[in-house]
DNA sequence: AGAAAAGGCAACTTATTGGTTGCATATCCG
DNA sequence: CGGATATGCAACCAATAAGTTGCCTTTTCT
């Protein structure tokens, strides 16, 4: 039995925010997160960087599993994929959870000890 | 009239994921959130890194605004700053919500055009 | 067929990152 | 005071990232 080969390598967080955290890839994302499918040439205009740049940043972008890429004759069109930024606005709310939770024991802890705990 | 110095630069986007993009400092990072303010020392611990290189990520996160750090007796405190975290998140709603919006769209076209709008 | 359009691939350059070691400084504590 | 603790600073190194140029292949379109 081999292991089943998966067709997106479902990235780990890490590397998600490491694609995000980029000005050009941000804005390729933005552009692509209205869900019209684009070629690398027409995601080219409207930027100083050379074709072969913004395809790099593609590329990175689709590692990271937020863009998938489909030649069609000449042409290949990147088109968004939703589940990578899902992962990572949950990872980001079990963050903000966690937070949440510590004030939430804080304020407990001050407002059935109004002592301050202290025995003296 | 000089502009105001901010006290945090507060981070554009690109910036708060670029800090987040590391698994070192997306561990730092949970381990900051329950609140606990934690000495460089501490956080070095439980890591097979120097204290230089945990003492590194933490100046990339702090550069972030993600944590706050300050100087207590000999040791430098590390407190977790929950702003950028939501300044992130809200980018990822407003990309989800560009998302979502196209396909609202998109089944309002089909519903309304049940001939998909070809005219032959 | 032949030019134009769209990309892929590879080599190369420069800057940044992640990490290390070595040493100096500041505190704390007995 | 003197040692242990906690950190800061600087130099240095290897790997990766960002971007470029040059060239070759595949499609389209007339």
């Amino acid at each position: 039995m081999s292991k089943a080969r998966l067709p997106i390598p479902e990235p780990e967080p890490a590397r998600i925010f490491a694609a995000l955290g980029d000005r050009t890839r941000l804005s390729l994302l933005t552009r692509l997160s209205d869900g019209q499918p684009r070629s690398i040439a027409a995601l080219s205009v409207d930027t100083n960087l050379t074709r072969q740049a913004v395809t790099k940043h593609l590329h990175v972008l689709e590692e990271a599993g937020i863009v998938r890429s489909t030649r069609i004759g000449r042409e290949s069109r990147f088109t968004y994929r939703p589940e990578p930024i899902a992962e990572a606005k949950s990872y980001l709310d079990r963050v903000t959870a966690q937070w949440d939770d510590a004030l939430l024991r804080l304020k407990h802890f001050v407002e059935d000890d109004p002592g301050g705990g202290r025995s003296a």
